[in-house]
DNA sequence: CCTGCTTCTTGAACATGTTCAAGAAGCAGG
DNA sequence: CCTGCTTCTTGAACATGTTCAAGAAGCAGG
């Protein structure tokens, strides 16, 4: 896949130009009529190839999905920048950069289910924390990064280099939360957000409590621990 | 399904006995050789009957998955009442309940992510939020409550109330931890519980300090939003 | 033991993701 | 413009979950 990409070498300009047709067109079907009912034979007919020809640029239906997440992360990244070259409050950066997800990732709300599935099988490259999905995972917690670095919140150092990381867990956790929310307009969801971010923010304040700080020393270690086993 | 389990009406014993027989060689099966590669059709072919068969008592092969997630639960059920009714001490209940979960699970480690990835599905029964899983999800809530109520832990009412469910959470959490850990004896997720399981106890330990007080009344307040709305 | 109704069982047929051998198209070196 | 190599494309064939019409087996009421 990743030799594919690179255009230097081996693919014609013809090629991608079919890469790049196969992908919209599985797209647009994923959006009109949902992951599980669009065929790969449906991508192959519509965009006018064979369905051989699909598998020769994406080598499963599973990666025509990572290849949208791929998609994501970038509008992700690109609506993100305003908000976070303006404020420096840490819950409305915190808040924006969670909203803006949620915005960027609706018109996909039906059909991330299905990516949620195939993303939780360990085995599957498409889980967040897989080797393959680790650039898009790195790009992610770089934006919480920005959050956490531009903003006016006061931490222990070992705390606030650990955040990004943490904060990008409370975000898959939100992930999950949205995509077993059914209710209009995505009302939990909203409200998830913006009820949680503001307990975070407090939360963060109080390790300087000093009886609060021994227990956060503590859970760093533990996630450092982790990382290191 | 639920009517086929109501011995009463309708299942002959015959049929139940067809039932068992489909699920145990499905387990065994899946358990020898992993959810992917066992087929229907090498059920049916095992277990001595037809494909079609196996459908009438099964309506999908996650089903046979769903049947398995519930012997499970029974079996935690089990071998956790010997601590429960054991040790007072809140840190040792909890460890006990997540470490049994670990080895009665442990034979199905590995088919397990595949368990993970269809209950991700929010749309599928076999999520362990939607409401078919509702009995085993309570079922599994009330252990974690047994764990709480019978132990030394001093709590504000409120949030003793709640906690049973954020347990339950945390064990989700472990879960997917345990899903994704490939290291021998599975050392990682052991390292997860012991060191995580006394943090809680001090985190919640802490919840006497005024200045945290607040923020946790403030946490159950939203909880208890986020399931009424 | 007949009759009619329910429960159970069968295996062929279907749907759909994936593979593969064959060859077409493109292109660089001569 | 040939030759040989790489890239691209095809569609039939395969694997496997699932459905379905047909009928067999069981059983209660007479």
């Amino acid at each position: 896949m990743t030799t594919l990409t690179d255009v230097t070498d081996g693919a014609t300009a013809k090629g991608e130009q079919t890469r790049e047709l196969i992908l919209s067109t599985a797209l647009r079907l994923f959006r009109e009529q949902g992951y599980g009912k669009t065929t790969m034979r449906a991508i192959a007919t519509e965009a006018g190839v064979s369905v051989g020809n699909a598998y020769y640029y994406y080598s499963s239906k599973e990666h025509l999905m990572q290849a949208y997440y791929d998609h994501l992360q970038v509008l992700h990244r690109e609506a993100v920048q305003e908000i976070l070259s303006g404020d420096k409050s840490f819950t409305k950066r915190l808040t924006g950069v969670l909203r803006s997800w949620l915005d960027v990732s609706e018109p996909y709300h039906e059909f991330a289910g299905t990516f949620f599935k195939t993303a939780a099988e360990p085995k599957s490259p498409l889980s967040p924390f897989s080797e393959e999905s680790r650039p898009a995972r790195e790009a992610s917690i770089e934006i919480f990064r920005q959050v956490v670095e531009g903003s006016d919140l006061k931490l222990p150092a070992d705390l606030r280099a650990e955040l990004p990381e943490l904060l990008w867990l409370m975000q898959m956790g939100i992930v999950l939360f949205w995509v077993h929310d059914d209710s209009s307009g995505l009302r939990r969801t909203k409200l998830l957000i913006t009820s949680t971010v503001p307990l975070v923010d407090r939360l963060l304040r109080l390790t300087r409590i000093p009886g609060v700080k021994g227990v956060v020393n503590d859970l760093v270690g533990v996630i450092r621990q982790l990382k290191g086993v």
